[in-house]
DNA sequence: GTTGACGTCGACGTCGACGTCAAGGTTTAC
DNA sequence: GTAAACCTTGACGTCGACGTCGACGTCAAC
């Protein structure tokens, strides 16, 4: 197939797999007009490497994997490598979602100290005016 | 103050400054021969936008509660639209948070599966070779 | 023969928060 | 008087994963 169809069969655009061409990642054979031609096992490294983005993972992590299929392995992650880039990329998640709740908890910290800080003056507490209020303001 | 103060009083750069200055965030009087003029409102409103940084905000995320802070009150945040921002990237946060740990979850069942479909050929797996493996890899 | 949908390559644009020059002016210390 | 340490503006560079555009070739259908 050509690089359209494989485009639309992954759900990417042509750049984009002409990015991984050009980052070495997907490779192509070429017909008599030089149009990019592709097989199904260029199907199956597309959609590892999205996969592997879903994940947290970046072009350059894919390496691995694209490594390991192209190696003939029927699994991305049958190599050594992939495993290896599996641990890294947990350990980092496990980071990150540790500073996010960190994050998430100085967050909510500051809020509910910024609306106990809150006077509510009483002209704008009375039940009327805030209606009113309520009301312009739709 | 000068930039150069300023910076190093925030633990900042005064590229930095200048590029607060430049997205409107920070106004500097200017001394008789150019230099940029700051007081310590303006030490505090640099502190508020870095704490405001580390708690996940943006730069433009940080407008209202440099806007409350020039406005004349005591902190940053006791401001309506501040109190907003904060509920904003709270939910933002969480968000993420839910997104980011059904990505761990995912990434651990790929190494798990990955781990499970790994064959350990015998001659890997005999003690004597694997600490020897792990000699030579030392 | 021409229209339209495909393909080619090359090169610059995007976003955010600055970093890193370059080429100069100002002030202080010796 | 000159060196060091500050300051000024302006402009281009960084990172990642492409988007977008221009100028052109290819192929099938009408």
């Amino acid at each position: 197939m050509r690089i359209g169809e494989l485009a639309r069969r992954t759900g990417t655009t042509t750049r984009a797999l002409r990015f991984y061409e050009a980052q070495g990642l997907l490779t192509a054979h070429r017909s008599a007009n030089g149009y990019r031609e592709y097989d199904e096992d260029d199907l199956r490294l597309v959609t590892e490497i999205q996969t592997l983005q879903t994940v947290g993972m970046s072009l350059d992590d894919t390496r691995p994997f694209v490594e390991c299929l192209r190696s003939g392995h029927e699994t991305g992650d049958s190599c050594g490598d992939s495993i290896e880039m599996y641990r890294r990329k947990l350990a980092e998640v496990d980071a990150f979602l540790t500073r996010l709740g960190a994050v998430r908890a100085d967050l909510h910290d500051k809020l509910t100290e910024a609306l106990g800080r809150q006077e509510i003056p009483s002209y704008i507490a009375d039940p009327c005016v805030v209606s009113a209020v309520h009301h312009i303001r739709r």
